[in-house]
DNA sequence: TTGCTGCTCTTTTTT
DNA sequence: AGAGCAGCAA
């Protein structure tokens, strides 16, 4: 392989972050600069040309997705010889540590992740075990708090020890509780993971020193957003050598709500001295307009670095800004545009996303897409492994493989309802506690029970029906071992017999399951993990994400939240809901902090855009059931006017929509009618902006009133109203 | 114990 | 508007 390949192509700048590999490395990477570029060549050039053996690179990226893409791209460069090439998030990396290690810690190695949902039962339980009401003390708050403190690498003793006030004594207490139930299931929470790899990395100077000295070359992408337990894991494990090199964006820091430190990245030449610094600011991707616009934002945040972003790309579609009357509106705006630019900008689906502050958001525009038969795909939302029915089937898995796993058991234990309700449950929870037992061992007495327990004969079924899977499914794989859980504990049967479209849909999220584990085992093949199928498969369930899932190559509309979008880029962007107290969120316009990440966020939205950026806003919408009025977001007034084009209705008329009560037509589309100077009768020929071709069957109303029922040749028979419709004579 | 009804609460963003 | 939950009847 010849040494200037991983070289080829690259600008200056790139190039010297590829070429300086000793020691620590800050490339401040601006929107659209090219940085995966830069660390995918940077791996190929230690390994390729430094000679590096794949064994000493770990790389660590933000999604599992960016690791699948950053392995795929770097192979490329260098051929299949990646396979001890680590690539991976922080948690999917401390996971494959903890599975080898953890038995340092006292925790035996089936250990079970907990999701978000397993971790506030347990929160609830804790809470309860304490002698408090889980009505009085919000569990959510509580699993929030430990969340926080986990995320700053505090353990209970010290949360307690600092804690200012009675909420957060409290909050310490149940911390302690929650532990210890967490640890009474063999099970970790997400921060567990990052929080306990930092532990046993202190306790255990010798296992630190095994990888540090394993991976000689470290890389770190997004680190703006890494919190300050991800920053200690990669100082323990660069202490040695200090070939660091970590790539950010501090203007694209958001997720500072989830312990994410911007002082990782501003200090970092700080915490590591002689550090090189190199400055990615030629932006590949977007226009002028767009790449003015958003620095125009994201310039009014006080606490930033300056930093100039330049583009070749002079020209370009200006910044569209539409302010509809409504929401409905808003996505109706949306949804006509994209169908009119598939057709007239000759574009494929593909090339257009929407991006929203909250999920909630995505509803209307998915229908607005449903009626227009627009493929789509929403990434996020309700997430796939979390759907009742996934769960269950994985909560017996997880049962299957740690019987220790409280929350799958309670979880699983009556589902199919077999008898077994609350009563039994928390009797088996006493006898339990009582004995010092598992719930497992809780429910295995009462089974037993000669005491008088009315269920007794069906938790024994039960007891029994777990000691089958064991049995069956603990050395197969793991679509395997999905099918027998399924089968034998009926839970199939019941859904079948149901009948009902929810029941039908269920059957169709579980086969999809199967299939997901199928492919699981042919992908994973020949792994040479040292965790077993059913491990690693459950493993990377419990930390995908839907982004991870995305594939963003089909012929399909991308509908997602800005937060997800990072990363992400698109021919079309459309930015939608910006109104005060959405975007920004009224949860994060409090403080000057707040409001300037949601800012950030804004400008991680409108930097997705490569060639046109479209932002919308309604002037009243309907949240939690209710009409709101809104305001549209001080973000469209700090974009410069000259890049700006006002498309459709403006301003006025939205204030005189929410000012005025009853909600005004917006004329501005309206357009001369077709008719104008002759006659429309059944039979004429028109083209529709939305539907395109199509020949005119009725014609009902006069004047402005007029309608028009019409034969569209891919779209259907719709009726029109020749007012709005701008038809063309086709 | 189940399943129904009517009430509450939600919404930030997610590895 | 919708989900999730508590409370109640069968």
């Amino acid at each position: 392989m010849e040494n200037a390949s991983f070289l080829d192509g690259l600008n200056p700048e790139q190039r010297r972050a590829v070429e300086t590999t000793e020691g620590p490395l800050l490339v401040l990477a601006g929107a659209g600069s090219g940085k995966t570029r830069v660390l995918t060549h940077r791996i190929a050039y230690l390994m390729g040309t430094c000679g590096i053996p794949p064994e000493g690179v770990l790389a660590v990226t933000f999604t599992n997705k960016a690791a699948g893409e950053m392995r795929e791209r770097v192979e490329k460069l260098l051929g299949p010889q990646t396979r001890d090439l680590w690539v991976g998030t922080f948690h999917s990396t401390c996971v494959r540590i903890l599975r080898r290690e953890i038995s340092h810690l006292g925790y035996s190695r089936g250990f079970a992740i907990y999701d978000e949902a397993d971790s506030l039962s347990l929160v609830k339980e804790a809470i309860t075990k304490r002698g408090l009401d889980p009505k009085v003390v919000d569990p959510r708050r509580i699993r929030w708090r430990i969340d926080a403190w986990k995320n700053d690498g505090m353990k209970p003793a010290a949360a307690a020890e600092r804690a200012t006030d009675i909420d957060d004594d409290q909050a310490a207490d149940i911390y302690a509780q929650y532990q210890r139930l967490l640890a009474d299931a063999n099970a970790l929470d997400f921060g567990d993971l990052l929080v306990l790899t930092v532990e046993l990395f202190e306790r255990f100077p010798r296992v630190l020193a095994h990888y540090a000295s394993r991976w000689q070359y470290i890389l770190v992408d997004e680190y703006q957003d890494t919190n300050r337990v991800q920053y200690r894991l990669i100082r323990q494990l660069t202490s040695a050598h200090g070939n660091l090199c970590v790539v950010g964006d501090p203007d694209q820091s958001i997720y500072g709500w989830r312990g994410a430190d911007i002082r990782n990245i501003l200090d970092f030449e700080e915490d590591y001295p002689e550090t090189e610094v190199v400055r990615l600011e030629r932006n590949y991707r977007s226009t002028q307009p767009i790449l003015t616009g958003a620095t125009g934002v994201v310039s009014n945040n006080l606490a930033r670095k300056r930093k100039d972003l330049y583009t070749d790309r002079e020209g370009g579609d200006q910044i569209r800004i539409h302010e509809a009357a409504t929401d409905r509106d808003e996505a109706q705006f949306v949804v006509g545009e994209i169908l009119a630019s598939a057709r007239e900008g000759d574009r494929s689906y593909q090339e257009f996303a929407i991006f929203y502050r909250t999920n909630a958001q995505s509803r209307l525009f998915e229908e607005e897409l449903l009626k227009y038969d627009v493929p789509h795909e929403v990434v996020g939302g309700v997430r796939f492994y979390e759907r009742a029915e996934v769960k269950d089937a994985l909560c017996y898995l997880r049962l299957v493989i740690n019987p220790r796993d409280t929350a799958a058991l309670r979880r699983v234990v009556n589902r199919p309802t077999r008898g077994i309700g609350r009563t039994t449950v928390e009797r088996a929870e006493l006898e339990a506690s009582q004995r010092g037992e598992t719930l497992l061992e809780g429910f295995r007495v009462l089974g037993e029970g000669t005491s008088g327990v009315r269920s007794a004969a069906k938790v024994r079924a039960f007891i029994q029906l777990y000691e089958l899977l064991v049995r069956e499914c603990t050395a197969a794989e793991p679509a395997d071992a999905l099918a027998i859980i399924l089968d034998r504990s009926g839970y199939m049967k019941a859904l079948e017999k149901d009948g009902s479209p929810e029941a039908e849909g269920r059957i169709e999220n579980l086969r999809e399951l199967l299939t997901a584990a199928e492919d699981f085992s042919r992908a994973n093949a020949d792994s040479d993990d040292d965790r077993t199928s059913i491990e690693i498969f459950l493993d990377q369930v419990a930390l995908v994400s839907d982004l991870d899932a995305y594939a963003g190559t089909e012929e399909t509309v991308s509908l997602m939240t800005v937060h997800n979008a990072k990363g992400l880029e698109f021919p079309v962007v459309f930015l939608v809901g910006l109104e005060e107290r959405i975007f920004p969120h009224s949860g994060s316009m409090g403080d000057e902090q707040g409001l300037e990440e949601e800012r950030r966020l804004c400008y991680v939205g409108m930097t997705r855009a490569m060639q046109q950026l479209n932002l919308t806003s309604a002037a009243e919408r309907v949240r939690y059931g209710s009409r709101n009025y809104g305001v549209p977001s001080r973000f469209l007034d700090e974009i410069p006017q000259e890049v700006v084009t006002q498309i459709g209705s403006g301003r006025k008329k939205a204030a005189r929509s929410r000012s005025g009560g009853g909600h005004e037509l917006d004329y501005s589309y309206a357009q001369e009618p077709a008719s104008e100077g002759g006659d429309v009768r059944p039979g004429l020929r028109v083209v529709h902006p939305v539907f395109g071709a199509g020949t005119v069957v009725s014609v009902s109303g006069n004047g402005l009133d007029q309608k028009l029922k019409i034969q569209f040749e891919r779209a259907g028979i719709k009726t029109i109203l020749v007012r709005y419709a701008n038809l063309e004579l086709g």
